[in-house]
DNA sequence: AGGCGAATACTCGAAGTCGAGTATTCGAGA
DNA sequence: TCTCGAATACTCGACTTCGAGTATTCGCCT
């Protein structure tokens, strides 16, 4: 049997830390808050005591000794495994060399925003764009605030990341919004003849065949879909 | 009781599509895929049905009828309702209002490449470099074959925020990649420093030791973080 | 006429996710 | 010395997710 492994990212973080040195559970918990790993990777405490329990289910790390420190409660120290080390090696050299697909609520959101009318939509785009650039500041303030620690940019890689991603969804909504508010976009007339013909209370059918006839050009792609 | 949703996104995208006109599980999955929302929704069997239960017995969809169509097995045609129809427009207006943070794999992935050596993530993202080049050039030809049978760009806008990451992601990685080719990027030495005590053998606290006092100015921030 | 691959239409159960809840202990201040 | 909030260290179970498997039928090709 090929070394399987759990999906949760954070199993990988778990194999990191303890590929450093043994840890328990919750010690895992606050080093990741320490170093502001939970911006990147989801840290729920659920979700880390289960994949825990996954890995030293698949051998890929076991439980070295249980402690007890003062009076508080037992704690199981677990230690990674031969196999262990050589899967978290693998996982992170398919993760970093092979891009795959990750779906994101807003691009689900933007597919299936003809559901809203045009004017609503543009409306919180708008409100979104607000958001956004709020949100831009406090980064840079993080950013700046690193560089004044001088904390070694290694260690803010993934930030680094995030924010450049962050910058192009500003200007990926700012483009769009302009085309929303000029009404330039492709199709825009068609949406907004779509709602108001809902608000009508026409019928879906009636609606399709309408839409049909008055946009009959800008719908020409779909009749002969049929190759 | 406040009305409350699954949060899978397909369950929104069943929900604009029962609002559309009222159709069968079987239904929902070609015509999403029909639509290409497939690429920006995560569409997976056993998902929808477990969705479509979930909106139904929260009362946002009802069986509006079985039909048996030819010889084919029964089918549950399901409609929205009015509560539904609400939640669906809660739910795209807080989507496109309001970001919220998405963790991506390969953030994760860039926050823990630490565990590698330096060369190997240089190599490593020089694939990564390369594989979205490529993938780049496909979903150009994409457009490409969109604008050719006059697609208007209403119904491809979520494909083109994709892009947009894509192009961002690609900038990132290059960016990445010259700093890593340099030994520019503040704190490499350290790293690759590590990474040779490890090699050796030298036991984790000893590493630690060892590089607090190669590298103390470098490390200077992790001191005073005691506030 | 009949065979076979693509499409139709789901089902199932193992695994994973999540946040709220619980119980304890430490330490600063009144 | 007492208290009370923050930190420590998990547990629980309801809910989701997922992909592989199943069974049928349509329609093209020979």
């Amino acid at each position: 049997m090929a070394a399987t492994r759990p999906s949760n990212p954070l199993a990988l973080a778990v194999l990191v830390l303890l590929w450093e040195r043994p840890m328990h559970p919750y010690e895992m918990s606050s080093t990741l808050r320490e170093r502001r790993k939970e911006d990147s990777i989801k840290l729920n405490y659920g979700s880390l005591y289960s994949v825990v329990e996954s890995l030293r289910k698949r051998g890929l790390i076991e439980a070295a000794e249980t402690v007890r420190e003062g009076r508080r409660p037992e704690r199981t120290v677990y230690a990674i495994t031969d196999i262990g080390a050589q899967v978290m090696v693998d996982w992170l050299v398919e993760l970093l060399s092979t891009p795959k697909k990750e779906f994101t609520q807003f691009e689900a959101a933007l597919s299936l925003a003809g559901a809203l009318p045009p004017e609503q939509v543009t409306e919180l785009l708008g409100q979104r764009l607000r958001n956004l650039r709020f949100h831009q500041k406090a980064v840079e303030a993080v950013f700046e605030e690193a560089r004044t620690v001088k904390l070694p940019r290694l260690f803010m890689i993934e930030a680094e990341f995030s924010a450049a991603l962050l910058t192009a969804e500003i200007a990926f909504v700012e483009q769009l919004l302009g085309e929303l508010r000029a009404g330039s976009l492709g199709g825009f007339a068609l949406w907004q003849r779509m709602h108001e013909l809902r608000r009508a209370g026409v019928p879906p059918e009636e609606i399709d065949a309408k839409l049909d006839a008055e946009f009959a050009d800008e719908l020409a792609f779909a009749r002969d879909e049929s190759t």
